[in-house]
RNA sequence: GUCCCGUUCGUCUAGUCCGGCCCAGGACACCGGAUUUUCAUUCCGGCAACAGGGGUUCGAAUCCCCUACGGGACGCCA
């Protein structure tokens, strides 16, 4: 805001490949810096290179950045008053910024292609976040192809000349480019924008900076995953910027409000989805129950079928002692697997343990169920307490058995809370099961 | 090779601009304990860093220089 004029940045992706996180980072910067100065945020496709853009590639894009919640005030579908938003629209207005390099004389053909002159003297990249950085551009280069069509330099600094750009927030990869655009910009008789080069995101390890080939690298892999992407968002946001108080899980309202360009990192950032999971399962255990059932039934529906699902109020149930536990909507479908089958697929060499060590156990506590007239969470613990101490044991001796011969599983919800919400019917008939087997 | 940028716990970072409050704070991961029920939840505790060397100063993570290391750019890719 600083000088008082209107903020206008963009995100200027090329469509060549899927979404990647730093892209998305990329563009999240620049979004919440529109938002925090309450300026335009404009989405701008560098579609030049036509052999590599296709269409599939620029939904993902749109879709990816409408998933985050990073809505754009300008650009494609939203329309604007600097359009065409597509580059590969725009082509009179390159023929024209063209046409002033011409006649100025630096510009010039060889080989087919057009070629600026650069003006050998040193220029300054204003950069807010790595402050005066000067650098020499030693070599001509090309500005519009011998196709006919303009080079990234040229279609980059063009457009953010008519679109009037005032802060170009974009990955420190660009930073040696910028003397180029700087020596372009001056030559249009402009001065040039505000730069912020932000930290590029290394991969988790080895050395490298992400590319989009890596497992983990891409947008839609998270949503694949069914992260919450404002666990995403929150995480990318902490890449590089910090709002310096020791927050870290914050709404996105009070990132917008405390975000800053001269906040942002010099030094690059490793990518670490150990802990982009943990704040993803934090946001999981935050949702109310009402929004984490309208998130999970969708895949509990994909994965068990509709009619699994029938007893909506069994659903909900299960996914309210699930909801505290598991660790990400992805694992959920495993997680409570047990409440939708009818029989849990149970693993031989734990069913032949627990058979051998615990068989007393559980015939004991079938029978303690079997004339049990209430089935709540607090019955069950009260029954089995008595039973472990009746017995000469622990309630530990018994839980393991019952959750494994119930579930098929050694982990789960609080496993009493379990029991009661299986019911009394499916709990005994899951225990005559696995005696029976023991039987045969 | 040339040029540009960077360097605080394993990782993300606070502190660096305006040197003392920092024998360096928070988070993830990891390790240990608690929740007299597992656990992947929750709570408590622990481990762990100023890249190295010179300077300036009463005093440096903070200022200056050098070295090392890391990253990036040098395309008719973006």
């Amino acid at each position: 805001m600083g000088d008082g004029k209107k903020v206008r940045v963009r995100f200027a992706p090329s469509p060549t490949g899927y979404f990647h996180i730093g892209g998305a980072r990329t563009a999240l910067f620049n979004w919440l810096y529109a938002r925090h100065c309450q300026g335009t945020f404009i989405l701008r496709i560098e579609d030049t290179d036509r052999s590599r853009s296709t269409d599939e590639s620029l939904h993902t894009l749109l879709d990816g950045l409408r998933w985050l919640g990073l809505d754009w005030d300008e650009g494609p579908e939203a329309g604007g008053a600097s359009g065409p938003y597509l580059q590969s629209e725009r082509g009179d207005i390159y023929g024209q910024y063209l046409e002033r390099l011409n006649e100025s004389g630096r510009s010039y053909e060889r080989d087919g292609a057009i070629w600026f002159r650069v003006s050998g003297r040193p220029v300054t990249i204003q950069d807010v976040v790595h402050g005066p950085v000067v650098r020499l551009e030693e070599k001509d280069f090309v500005i519009v192809r011998s196709d006919g069509s303009p080079s990234f330099h040229f279609a980059n600094v063009v457009d953010d000349l008519a679109m009037e750009i005032s802060h170009v927030i974009r990955g420190e990869d660009h930073l040696s480019n910028a003397s180029k655009h700087v020596e372009l910009f001056q030559a249009f008789g402009a001065i040039p924008p505000q730069f912020a080069h932000i930290p590029l995101i290394l991969k988790t390890s080895g050395p490298g900076k992400m590319s989009k080939r890596e497992t983990g690298a891409l947008v839609d892999e998270y949503r694949a995953r069914h992260y919450l992407p404002e666990a995403l968002r929150n995480y990318l946001c902490l890449l590089g910027w910090s709002p310096k108080n020791d927050l870290e899980i914050m709404a996105i309202d009070d990132i917008i409000d405390r975000f800053d360009l001269a906040g942002i990192n010099r030094s690059n950032a490793r990518f670490d989805e150990k802990k982009l999971s943990h704040m993803n399962g934090t946001y999981l255990r935050r949702l109310s129950k009402k929004n984490f059932f309208l998130l999970a039934h969708p895949i509990l529906a994909e994965k068990f079928g509709p009619a699994a699902l029938a007893d909506g109020a069994y659903v909900a149930k299960v996914l309210e002692i699930c909801q505290e536990k598991v660790r990400s909507l992805e694992e959920l479908p495993a997680f409570c697997a047990h409440f939708f089958q009818k029989n849990p697929e149970l693993d031989a060499a734990l069913w032949e343990k627990f058979f051998r060590e615990s068989a007393a156990c559980l015939e004991e506590f079938l029978s303690a169920i079997e004339m049990a007239k209430d089935f709540t969470a607090d019955d069950l613990e009260d029954l089995l307490h008595h039973l472990a101490a009746a017995g000469g044991r622990t309630a530990r001796d018994y839980i393991h058995p019952i959750r494994f011969a119930c579930s098929g599983q050694l982990v789960g919800p609080s496993f009493y809370a379990m029991l009661a919400t299986l019911g009394a019917g499916r709990v005994r008939d899951r225990l005559r099961r696995f005696l029976d087997r023991c039987r045969q």
